[in-house]
DNA sequence: ATTTTTTTGTACTGCGCGGTTAAATTAATG
DNA sequence: CATTAATTTAACCGCGCAGTACAAAAAAAT
């Protein structure tokens, strides 16, 4: 919460409003998209002004900007949480596929505003020069837990890691994206805890089933 | 395309018009959403007016609505090409994989239509009353190939019908409605032809797993 | 002491949007 | 052919939107 003093004194917090703003416009723009977010309403639920969201990210498509950003941000934090060299690489993937999978849900704000981006046809990621390096984390990551199973001679060769990871986001992100109109076409019985586990269990062995040598004969 | 006679005169051919409204209504709709929708844009597409949108249509809303619908009636007039009857259960499982997944890219703009509503947390679909009408048969059509599956003693039994219609869907779709952020944060390799076909062989191997007894040891 | 940056506040603007009015032309009906 | 209902045209309306103008003052940097 940035500082609002109802007297005509206040303290400088530039970093405070900042982020006050981008709190609300992330949830704004994740809600109703970009064409459906409005301006306005973001900046009557900040602690500031709208004077002051123009002044900080210039129009509409800056705050924008600048709330995919900050939602990146927030999101790659949660990932450090996930330590898997002590592990396996079967086992280690398995539980990279299991926390993608429980984390969509948390991060469902995140990946509505995805899903928003990419009906735009990512035409703000792409121009954002540091979107690679943002990502590169996570491809690494994969890469290195591939070559790792493959060293152990757990892994298959000749498996491309960046497909792995497409087959671990995947389900994660159809589980979340997709959820309403599944259920509103087929039920919601998948939307339930046994459900949901169950999609996990299923969603591990795909994946482990595309790279794990001689998978299915455990 | 609908009659548009510059004259003063015309023939009326209520059914054409419609039709034509519609076509260019999807169109909009999935390139840039209900709220990116703009009704005048649709308008002066089509061969006739904006007054006989709101004629035939009521407001934006139920333009959209009927857009949905219209799409799926598209989209499923296309299902019916398939024909798994003559197959052995786990090939014509494998044939439904390849089928969903190549036809995705075909069917871009249902994928995005769907998307969009998925943003809008189906609150359309979920007050379409034959919306589960619509698809049911897709439903069925999976019980029955899993049925005998298990018959034959090629499928395990125990597996949920729709958590494998779901796993059918996943990839086909995640292809599709996340390519465009995929793309900009790791490259584009998957979109090349060959990188198609191996996802493809891969969303292949990855829900056979999941069904077919003793997979992996062929 | 001076300048620059940050904050507040209100009122305003221009325009594009969804939706409407009113009247004309056509086809259907007796 | 008279009447009625369906279909079409073009001009129009009010509102909500993104963005601005203007005025000022407190706080921090110099």
């Amino acid at each position: 919460m940035a500082t609002k003093p109802k007297s005509r004194t206040w303290t400088q917090d530039p970093e405070a409003v900042r982020q006050n703003i981008l709190d609300v416009a992330l949830v704004e723009f994740a809600e109703r998209g970009f064409d459906g977010a409005r301006v306005n309403h973001i900046a009557e639920t900040t602690s500031t002004s709208k004077r002051m969201l123009y002044y900080y990210f210039g129009d509409k498509v800056g705050l924008y900007r600048a709330t995919i950003l900050f939602a990146y941000e927030n999101a790659k934090a949660m990932d450090h949480e996930l330590e898997l060299d002590e592990l396996t690489p079967t086992e280690a993937l398995k539980q990279l596929v299991i926390k993608t999978f429980k984390n969509r849900s948390k991060l469902e704000t995140f990946t509505r505003l995805v899903a928003g981006e990419n009906l735009r046809r990512g035409a703000c990621v792409q121009q954002l020069p540091d979107y690679q390096d943002i990502n590169r984390p996570t491809l690494e990551l994969i890469h290195e837990l591939y070559a790792r199973g493959v060293e152990a001679r757990e892994f298959k060769t000749g498996v491309d890691p960046l497909a792995l990871l497409w087959f671990v986001l995947a389900p994660a992100t159809f589980n979340v994206s997709n959820q309403h109109t599944f259920s509103a076409a087929w039920g919601d019985q998948l939307k339930t805890e046994t459900g949901q586990q169950m999609l996990c269990d299923m969603a591990v062995q795909s994946v482990l089933s595309i790279v794990v040598k001689e998978h299915g004969s455990d």
